[in-house]
DNA sequence: ACCCTCCTGTGATGCTTATCACGCCCAAAG
DNA sequence: CTTTGGGCGTGATAAGCATCACAGGAGGGT
C-alpha cells in the first residue's frame, strides 16, 4: 500500500519493528480541506500522526473566540491526542485540515504499550511534546508581546511555510477571527502591507511577494 | 530521612521500587525564596521534582518582558526540565523560587530507562505534560481574551492559592511586570478593587478579602 | 436582469491601556 | 536632621484597537 513508504519516509527515526507495527495497525483516516477532525468535547480514542496535509490545531472559548495555537505537519502528531488518549480525557481543542489532509489513527491501548517496548517511540512522544511546547510558546510570545501589525505578518509567514504556496485563499473576517481582531482592522493593516510591497490583495485571497522587512 | 516520607506522600502513584529508586537517586536540592533554579540558556542536566514551596516558571524575552506560565507546586514537575534533560538541549525558559523550596532532582539518564520500566513513571511524565500543557493554554487564555482587571483578579487568585496565604508581599511594579503592564495602571485597578471591598491595601502589601465575584 | 449574500474599504467614535509628568510618603543611610 | 531612593497616587495625553455605520463590488441563484 502507498502508506508504508510514507510512514517510513515520514518516521525513518523508529525501530523497524515498530515501524512495521505502526504500518499494520495504523487507521489510515482521510479529511476534507476544512473538515474538522476533532472538537471541544469530543472523547480521544487514538493518537493522530499525519502522513500528509495540514492541521490547525486551536481552541475556541464559550463566545466564539478562537486561540490559534499552532500547525501540524506530515511527521508530526497532535501531543493532545496523546495525553488525552492516554488518559481517555476529552479533548478541550478543535482540530481542522487546512487542506486535504490524511492521519494515521494508532489506537491508544498500544500507545502505553510501544511507549515501554520501544525506545523510538517513547522518545518520539517526548520530542512532539516538546516542539508542540515549543509552539505554544512561540505563540503566547506573539500574543502577548507584539501589535497585531507584527502578529499579521507572523500569520501570513505560518501560512506560508504550512501551506507551501504564496497564495492565502482567506477571507478577512476569518483572518480577524483568528487573532482576535476584527475585519476593518486587518483590512486596514492588509492596505498598509500592500502600499509597502509585501502583499497584493486579490478578491478572497492574499499573495505574499515579499515578507523579510 | 524527611525525605522518603514527603516522597512517598507526594508520589504515591509510583510503584514501591520506582519510590525506592526515586528516594535513593534524587538529590535534594534546596532554594531560598527569589532565588533562581533556571535561567534562560541555561543547560539542563535533570528533571526537577518539586517536594515543598512554589516555583514559578516563565518567560522572558529580548527586551526584559515576562510572560508567566504557570507555578509548580508539590508533587508536580517541570515538563521542561524532562523533555529538555532528555535531548540535552538548553532551556528557553526562567524558573524562580517564590518561597523557600526544595525540590528533588534526578539525573536525565534514569529518565529513559525509567521510562522503559516503570509504567506509573511514564504515566507521570505524561500527566506532568498534560497539566503543563493544560496550564499554558489557560494562560494563553487569559492573555488573549482577558482585560487587564480580570487578569489582575486572576494573578491574585493564582497568588492566595500557590502561597495558600491572603497576603502578597509584592510591589505594584512587580505585578505590572508580570502582567506586561505598568504600575500607574496596576495602581488605579488596585485602588477600584480596594473600593469594591475585595482586597485591602497595605504599605509593601495586598490583603485579599474576598475574589467571588 | 434582479436580488441576495459575502467580501471589502473607510470614516467616526470611544474604550483600554501605555506613557509622561508630577508630587507625596516613608525608611534607610549619611 | 537631611538626603536619597523606592513605592505609591493621580492627572493629562496619546497609541492601538474595537465597534458602528454605511457604501460599493463581485458572484451565484432564480
Amino acid at each position: 500500500m502507498a502508506t508504508a513508504s510514507t510512514t517510513q519516509r515520514l518516521f525513518q527515526q523508529f525501530e523497524p519493528e515498530l515501524l512495521k507495527k505502526v504500518q499494520q495497525v495504523g487507521l489510515v483516516r482521510k479529511f476534507k480541506a476544512e473538515e474538522y477532525l476533532m472538537q471541544t468535547g469530543q472523547q480521544i480514542r487514538s493518537a493522530v500522526l499525519v502522513l500528509d496535509g495540514v492541521i490547525k490545531v486551536f481552541r475556541e472559548d464559550d463566545e466564539g473566540n478562537e486561540v490559534f495555537m499552532y500547525n501540524l505537519h506530515p511527521g508530526e502528531a497532535c501531543a493532545i491526542s496523546m495525553t488525552c488518549a492516554a488518559r481517555q480525557l476529552s479533548s478541550q481543542i478543535m482540530a481542522k485540515a487546512l487542506v486535504d489532509t490524511e492521519v494515521l489513527a494508532i489506537p491508544v491501548e498500544l500507545m502505553d504499550e510501544w511507549a515501554l517496548k520501544y525506545r523510538s517511540w517513547y522518545q518520539f512522544v517526548l520530542e512532539t511534546y516538546r516542539s508542540r511546547f515549543e509552539e505554544l510558546l512561540d505563540t503566547l510570545d506573539h500574543i502577548a508581546f507584539r501589535n497585531l501589525d507584527e502578529r499579521l505578518l507572523w500569520y501570513l509567514k505560518q501560512h506560508q511555510k504550512s501551506l507551501k504556496s504564496n497564495f492565502i485563499k482567506t477571507s478577512f473576517t476569518d483572518i480577524a477571527l483568528e487573532l482576535n481582531s476584527s475585519r476593518e482592522v486587518i483590512s486596514r493593516l492588509m492596505k498598509k502591507l500592500a502600499e509597502k510591497g509585501h502583499v497584493k490583495l486579490h478578491k478572497n485571497e492574499v499573495e505574499i511577494l515579499n515578507l523579510k522587512m
